[in-house]
DNA sequence: TGACGAATCGGACCGTGGTCCGTTTACGTT
DNA sequence: AACGTAAACGGACCACGGTCCGATTCGTCA
């Protein structure tokens, strides 16, 4: 549960105890009540602060948001690019990008209404976090092995990473109804396709 | 410019008028500050009507936006079901695919600000839009003609639109800053190789 | 033409995300 | 220990999307 401290200064004493408490109170209260149904103002109030002591420390909902997920994406990250094969490298491309794609879609599955709130609250958010940087250099890197340099790696891992946008996966589960396996498997009938020369 | 009323019975006149009023003060204002810069409260005081009368004709800003679109995307959807090849029937399927997207794209480059203004006020905006199950049913039928009945045009169906949210188009317009006929030809790429068997 | 009910109107109102700015607090320095 | 300053605080404040409800207008039927 702990973030790295963003300062390029050490941060001061109360400054990490609120950032702490602010992060407590949002995941409780996410927990309880449900991510949508949290204001912002509740979670300034649970955690014993000023409003914009939260707005302060995190920009922005969806930053907030994305402070909480930000173990999980760690994690992942660390996976992908130290981790065993087929996630980490050793595998041929094809198989680690099924592989990304799946761990992918369980972080997406164990925090789907968090992700949406990280890319929702500014228009845009998502493609702002550092975090999406990251995946698509992976993607992309994977792409042009396979496909070789007459493919445009760079725009078709642009392509790939869409239907794993937050907004895009909650409709295919909720509103579509589709089991998480079935998803995965058309996602990776598309890589996989996708990867052919 | 003209929306077809929605009424099961005819539109008083009054409430037509308002209509056309604010379809046209919208769309001025749009132009004039760009969508973003323009808030309900502007459209409404602009047309000279009540906020209330706004929310009431259009539900909300994406439905406001939707109705703006409303005659393109009527006409897109005329030409694939009922035009010439390769965007309407005739053709063989990957090539109509490929048509379709590439025609999606030209609208959604006219028109980028006022789509992602109609995807995005409510969360889930774009996949209650009506249109979105044409175009979805449109690809799901095509996919489903080329790669037979052992691969899931369905899913595969929603894979393939996601790049197409105006979001992600606007990502990799203006943030990335690709060419429209770069992202044409990497979304041509994608689809001809998830059609192949 | 007058009158009546239903449809429509509009401005006051609400909750939310986000910002401003005067006040307080931590902490290195002497 | 006292001090000075930069950092952090917090509650009042703002604009926006969206809703409520009493006042008004349309259109129909006598």
């Amino acid at each position: 549960m702990s973030t790295r401290p963003p300062a390029p200064r050490a941060e001061r004493a109360d400054a990490a105890r609120n950032r702490e408490r602010i992060l407590q109170a949002a995941e409780r209260l996410f927990a309880e009540r449900g991510v949508e149904a949290v204001s912002m103002d509740a979670i300034a109030e649970a955690a014993g602060v000023g409003k914009a002591t939260l707005f302060r420390r995190f920009g922005d909902r969806a930053g907030l948001a994305l402070a909480l997920l930000d173990a999980r994406e760690r994690d992942l990250q660390g996976l992908m690019l130290r981790g065993d094969p087929p996630l980490g490298p050793g595998a041929p491309a094809e198989e680690r990008l099924v592989a990304f794609i799946g761990a992918l879609v369980d972080l997406l599955e164990a925090h789907t209404d968090l992700v949406v709130a990280s890319e929702t609250a500014p228009p845009g958010a998502r493609y702002r976090s550092g975090l999406y940087a990251t995946y698509h250099m992976h993607v992309r890197l994977l792409v042009a092995e396979a496909r070789g340099p007459g493919a445009d790696a760079d725009a078709l891992a642009e392509l790939l990473l869409a239907p794993l946008a937050g907004e895009h996966y909650r409709h295919l589960r909720r509103e579509r109804g589709m089991p998480v396996e079935r998803i995965k498997a058309a996602l990776a009938d598309l890589a996989r396709h996708a990867l052919r020369r």
